[in-house]
DNA sequence: TTTTTCTATTGACTTAAGTCAAAGGGATGC
DNA sequence: GCATCCCTTTGACTTAAGTCAATAGAAAAA
């Protein structure tokens, strides 16, 4: 049911069952297959999505074709509502544009298109949805920090290993990771390039830190990748 | 006067006399020299500061001592408001700490502080700050996106001449810039190292893009350079 | 003033990571 | 089944940018 997947989203949940149904009648459901287009940066902005099912990508292209990921949705998060906050009139003017590309990495990803008007309307009304987005807001910022601090102060080797532990460390219990994505997204996200990728998968294999099977990560010696880290 | 500086701060102008009287008597002032720390990650959070006079810059410091620039707060603008609302109980926790740390770059620097527990509880009673809150959220957010982007699918020389660009058009009229910073921070900014940046200006000298005279930096072919960024 | 210290520049060298090219492997479609 | 396509790996090579070291300038302190 729609209204139950929009009670599953973080910004919704303080909404009783009728603001819940108001809300599902203005929204929009959508599907796309792998590989598909959800949007480009050079599009009008609409509104603001939430993936359902499967993962999206946000990322950006460069001039010469050098694509860097920014974000990977899994379902339940939202997307693309930073817009809605910013130049408050200009969103509605034609000439409005989503501030990046996003494409769904799965078969049967289903998002819901939230209108950025009629969302509008809706927070004018409830703050509860305010406090939720600002603290949304925060967590997201929190994830740039981290991810800017990756970039800029570790090797590749580092970003690589950093990765592994974080999505172990999702994923409690287990120690080895299943990539849910391809390596040729892993090394946009990690902001370098497969064939670096590659070789650096293999280094910390040949270290005896992790072992490397197909999607399958396995870590050998938790101690000394973490240690490595840093 | 304190509450006149407090009503500069944007998330602060929708606030009337009598509440930022209010807001005056739990707030703590602050000064400090070039140099001086205003905190560091390994420190407790109390709450989130404004800059009034000075520069401050927030950065991050690896393990092997490379640093790295993720944000520099000029006059009325907050900074280390984000920890406010992720973890909504933890923050009073004496565990709780600061997410980078912050450096007065000039002498004089005058800060506020605004305790994080009597903040929360004026959010509580007035929502028009939490949606300028979110708006503020909204502005950085797009900033750090285009640090990202700038750190990941531009070269140096492609970064300082972007930088350049950028800080002509805030400084609307002249087609020369004067540095605020030292080139030392320039460079960590924009995640590369001082020796490197002195090499790229000398490079765009050279192209008679630019010319350098210590802090002051002439556009002398805006066209090229332009066009030379994208 | 001189001395000290920090900031900036320059040169020589190293290296991490990117580019280019080729080939293997797995999945998908015909 | 085979063919195609994409993902992934590997090798050989290039290069942008970092490191190290020395020096020059500028600013602050004595």
């Amino acid at each position: 049911m729609l209204s139950d997947n929009l009670k599953k989203v973080y910004i919704f949940s303080g909404l009783d069952e009728t603001e819940l149904e108001t809300l599902s009648k203005i929204v929009k459901q959508k599907s796309f297959n792998k590989g598909d287009i959800i949007f480009f940066d050079t599009e009008p902005y609409l509104g603001f999505y939430i993936t359902v099912t499967g993962l999206v990508k946000i990322y950006k292209i460069s001039k010469d074709g050098k694509e860097h990921i920014l974000h990977l949705i899994s379902p339940f998060n939202t997307f693309a509502e930073v817009p809605l906050f910013e130049n408050f009139n200009e969103i509605f003017e034609e000439s409005f544009r989503y501030p990046a590309n996003a494409m769904a990495l799965e078969d049967d990803t289903r998002v819901i298109l939230i209108p950025a008007r009629q969302f509008r309307e809706l927070l004018e009304k409830d703050t509860k949805i305010c406090i939720k987005m600002v603290s949304g807001f925060a967590k997201r910022l929190r994830h740039m920090n981290h991810h800017i601090e990756e970039l800029t102060l570790k090797d590749v080797t580092r970003r690589v290993a950093g990765y592994i532990l974080k999505e172990q460390g999702n994923a409690k219990g287990s120690d080895s990771i299943s990539l849910n994505i391809s390596k040729n997204d892993l090394a946009a996200y990690l902001g370098t390039i497969p064939e670096t990728l590659s070789r650096t998968l293999k280094k910390l294999q040949d270290e005896d830190m992790i072992t490397v099977d197909g999607k399958v990560i396995k870590i050998c010696d938790m101690d000394r990748l973490k240690d490595f880290v840093v």
